[in-house]
DNA sequence: CTGAAAGCGCTTACAG
DNA sequence: CTGAAAGCGCTTACAG
């Protein structure tokens, strides 16, 4: 590697102050055309390559946010992400992802190595168990916080996230207008406001019918086309068997499905299944998946620009707005069929 | 936000200098033990931050590894991340995540911005088209990099990946060992090496078998589950259409058997099929996906560890050691049935 | 429109 | 074992 160059080498070869490169560089209009285009033309010639570090430290803006969820193999978040990123992507910063499995050191960790690099920001799902404290320690030292698809009790920050119990609700409705009766909720964990809200919007939906609700009806836990596939022979051996399931996303919904299809039955027909979140892939499984759209790409999008909101400068309150979910009915039910 | 609390801060309050408390809070054997553990409670006590840009400005070590992809939302690469992830974790660096989407100009933002960053190193899968020049650039400004699942002709670097054309012939020779005589190969692009390689295999293996190899049995393109979906019915509307499709990997392969599904067939009996990268959801697919192992753990584990050894010191040589896969038979492949 | 100088918060020889 | 001082590469008042 050649001499390390800097904005000074740049101002010794052309006759110039650093300042008078370091804000041409900028496209300052302190600087003349000339003088800027002469410094330029230049620092890309001799392969200049901005020092952010040096720049950050001096400015303590770093153009950095760091975003931090359960799980990026999960396409709930993916989805998620990849708005989050065309939205960062827009205004040139760069974003640092972590995982934290639901595990608070994990997350700890994070926030303390954005704090350390001097991240401008951090957009979250916060882990379970994520105390109110880990945010407004964050905030106050500098770190302003987004938070999205769940919400920690009393932290004083903007929560984009859909409405759960209302988008529960809507798969259950659909389930009992086709004729159902024996409904089962499967997954999902009462440790987060989104499983207390999905459960309470099924319950909700129940009790407005006149439904029983049997507690072994309910099969908590399951999270992922893995468990929702390990959940499909506990169901399927359930007492007075119900004729369709409500399930905590469409991940379980695939994996139940599957496994459904596994021992020999239909779903669809034999078993109807609802999803949540709508995936892409929830279009193309076999049954297509009835399921409810959460709007992944409108909380990305929206967290995203709250961030940079709160970056420039604007005032962000705390809002609370859900975005509405939807029903997307498709092969996955149907009427049920008593045995 | 309170006053900012920096080493000095420390160093006045305990009446010692900066390079004491420096040298402490780092562990340093230079230090009295006493003097140590005062300095690092107190430091606690007060709830110190330490600041990696300006300690990264002065030692150019950041602490940060970047790794581009083509697009973290497919599990082949969320997969490999994962592992990536664990073995980072273990030696504290912290790693920047980029999807190139297959665009070079993506990719070269990225690589800038790590440059920018002061990263220590990259690990990529190079973006279709990624001249050798653009890692020469790299590794000459400091920036070292390791390949994976793909590589770039000419670079001498480090790159781990599998046998890929040994995988394909793997999974054609399975099917043909079942009797399949006309054989389909379904997804990939000829303009990266594992495109190319995957497809060498198929007709090495079809050859050796003296079978016919059909301009059209080819479909080239799908990479992904929503393009296999819809390539089924390409494929099921060929002439002389052939009893088992080799598919590019388990994304098109789950994709197609959901197309040939949605069509009334049986995959698995009516048409075998054939997947590639065994992704976690190969096992539990509907039928359950006969696919070859492509060692993404092995991928990602080895290609952190390359890039550390390569960070601490150690040479390291421009290895292209393949990655031996496995063919992993279920139940989507069976005997062909002729119409 | 341009330059000289201070300073962001660390770490590292060097001296004692 | 500890301290004084220089310097990493920028940006930003300030002066002209």
């Amino acid at each position: 590697m050649a001499q390390k160059i800097k904005l000074s080498t740049i101002a010794d070869a052309l006759g110039v102050s650093t300042a008078t490169v370091s804000l041409a560089l900028r496209d300052s209009p302190l600087v003349a055309d000339a003088t800027r285009d002469r410094i330029k033309d230049h620092a890309r010639a001799i392969g200049y390559i901005y020092n952010r570090r040096a720049a950050s430290l001096r400015t303590s803006r770093s153009g950095i946010v760091g975003v931090v969820v359960h799980d990026i193999m999960n396409p709930f978040f993916a989805e998620i992400l990849r708005s989050i990123e065309s939205e960062l992507d827009r205004s040139r910063q760069t974003f640092i992802l972590s995982n934290h499995y639901d595990q608070l050191e994990k997350q700890r960790t994070f926030i303390d190595t954005l704090l350390q690099l001097g991240a401008d920001g951090v957009i979250m799902s916060p882990a379970i168990g994520t105390p109110r404290d880990d945010i407004v320690m964050a905030e106050e030292n500098g770190l302003p916080a987004v938070l999205i698809a769940r919400t920690v009790e009393g932290a004083q920050v903007p929560v984009f996230r859909g409405d759960d119990a209302y988008g529960t609700g809507l798969a259950t409705n659909h389930l009992i207008s086709l004729g159902h009766k024996r409904i089962a909720m499967i997954g999902g964990t009462d440790q987060t406001s989104t499983g207390r809200d999905r459960y309470q919007g099924y319950v909700s939906a129940m009790e407005a019918a006149g439904l029983d609700i049997m507690p072994h009806w309910r099969i908590p836990g399951p999270r992922t086309k893995q468990a929702g596939f390990e959940a499909a022979s506990r169901f399927l051996a359930l007492k007075d068997r119900p004729t369709a399931a409500c399930c905590w996303n469409d991940l379980v919904a695939i994996g139940l499905m599957n496994g459904i299809a596994r021992a020999g039955l239909v779903p669809g027909v034999d078993i109807s299944v609802t999803g949540y979140d709508d995936l892409e892939e929830a279009a193309i499984a076999t049954p297509a998946l009835t399921t409810v759209w959460n709007g992944q790409r409108e909380v990305g999008r929206q967290a995203a620009r709250a961030l940079l909101d709160k970056l420039s400068g604007h005032a962000v309150r705390p809002s609370q707005e859900l975005i509405k979910p939807e029903l997307h009915v498709r092969q996955s039910t149907g009427k049920p069929v008593e045995r």
